[in-house]
DNA sequence: GACAGAAGTGAAGAAAACTTCACCGGCTTA
DNA sequence: TAAGCCGGTGAAGTTTTCTTCACTTCTGTC
């Protein structure tokens, strides 16, 4: 059962979303105001925040930024009366993962929850473990060296490879090429030639980002 | 000089911002429709593209998408006339760095080409990072933890993480903490306490940036 | 068909990364 | 001052990762 933090100075609205949503199968939580949503993001964890841009004291924005350093994963969905493109783009910008206006039907509401809920299940569950695959794949100099060169020539067999790094044992690289096989970072056609895949163009643009950084 | 692409079916538009742009000492072309800047931004690398949302042919948010897998890097200003919040959050959501509606004021849109160039700055001082250390320090699932546990709490003793994280024996994240500290991610106070230094802080931000590129 | 080079397998060993354990000294606090 | 937690060391053990080597299979070519 997803859970859901409802952060509202209006306790009739809080009241309201608590009803609809537990009605909706979701377990819901309620805080008054900012600071007291963050006390129970740090002691427990919620998969959706539902918050008011606008409650006294602190302003909801901030609040954002402070629920996004203590609990990256629980998603937010800022509310807002007075709903402006400016405050809705830095809001995404700061991490929030949907913008919606007062007043909001209820169904709209639902579809944004269900919506946010089904992306993260994504980004959590497959994203992590290709990230794992993706540093540690990287973490490795010799394959560093591979991934470039197969960026440099597009499409290379093992022995250009083998010759082009000055490697004497060719079963060497066959163990590399491996790895990255696995990591889903290079594929071999027909020809047995190696080429870099999507995965491996990004994890290029990475590597390209960081060297150019530790050069200039 | 700071390289600046303008996307824009306008003749007129395109001049005068050329004009201004280059006053203000930014280097500047001009591509007519979004193929031709993809086709420019293949062979070319620039600081910022100003992306017009409506264009014949192909729609400016399609465009977005393409650029950012070309060029990562490369900063995109969403500009419309006909601005909506969905359109915003959406282009915020597709990695453009800013949204800004027409008609604009040239101050406007200089400060929001600063700002962003000024962000983008921050992702680039990543480059004092120690690849080889910083790789193979976040390849590791336990450190990863450690150090985003460290980036929500700012300082934390020894023990305090161990239990958050759940491990039973506390010299498992003494070893991992020395890891660290080697790779200068993090230090340590006279109190005990852990935190991020500088170049830990860095490598949060090269985390964010590799799952960015995973989940795109 | 014989030979040479390309590509790869599987096993064994070495090195690095990680975990566990036994134990220490320091600091509270009852 | 004894009990108990905290932060740590060093050695031994385990697991992963990487390297090496001996051997196979396939392909092209003379």
């Amino acid at each position: 059962m997803k859970k859901i933090l409802i952060v509202d100075d209006d306790g009739e609205l809080r009241g309201n979303l608590t009803e609809i949503l537990r009605g909706a199968g979701y377990c819901t939580d309620e805080a008054v105001s900012g600071c007291e949503a963050l006390e129970m993001l740090a002691s427990k964890e919620y998969d959706i925040a539902l918050l008011d841009m606008i409650m006294p004291n602190r302003d909801g924005m901030d609040i954002l930024t402070e629920m996004k350093k203590i609990r990256p994963r629980t998603r937010v969905i800022m509310i807002t009366a007075f709903a402006t493109i400016e405050n809705a783009v830095s809001a995404i910008k700061k991490g929030a993962s949907d913008y919606i206006s007062k007043p909001f039907k209820i169904k709209e509401l639902i579809t944004t929850i269900k919506r946010v809920i089904e992306e993260s299940r994504f980004e959590t569950d497959i994203k992590k473990l290709n990230i794992e695959y993706t540093l540690s794949s990287l973490s490795n100099p010799i394959r560093r060296n591979i991934i470039n060169l197969l960026n440099a020539r597009s499409k290379m067999r093992l022995m250009e490879i083998t010759r082009e790094l000055d490697i004497e044992d060719h079963t060497k690289v066959v163990f590399h090429m491996r790895m990255l096989k696995e990591a889903g970072i290079i594929e071999q056609n027909k020809e047995k030639s190696y080429f870099l895949t999507k995965e491996g163009e990004r994890a290029i643009d990475f590597l390209k980002l960081l060297e150019n950084y530790v050069t200039s």
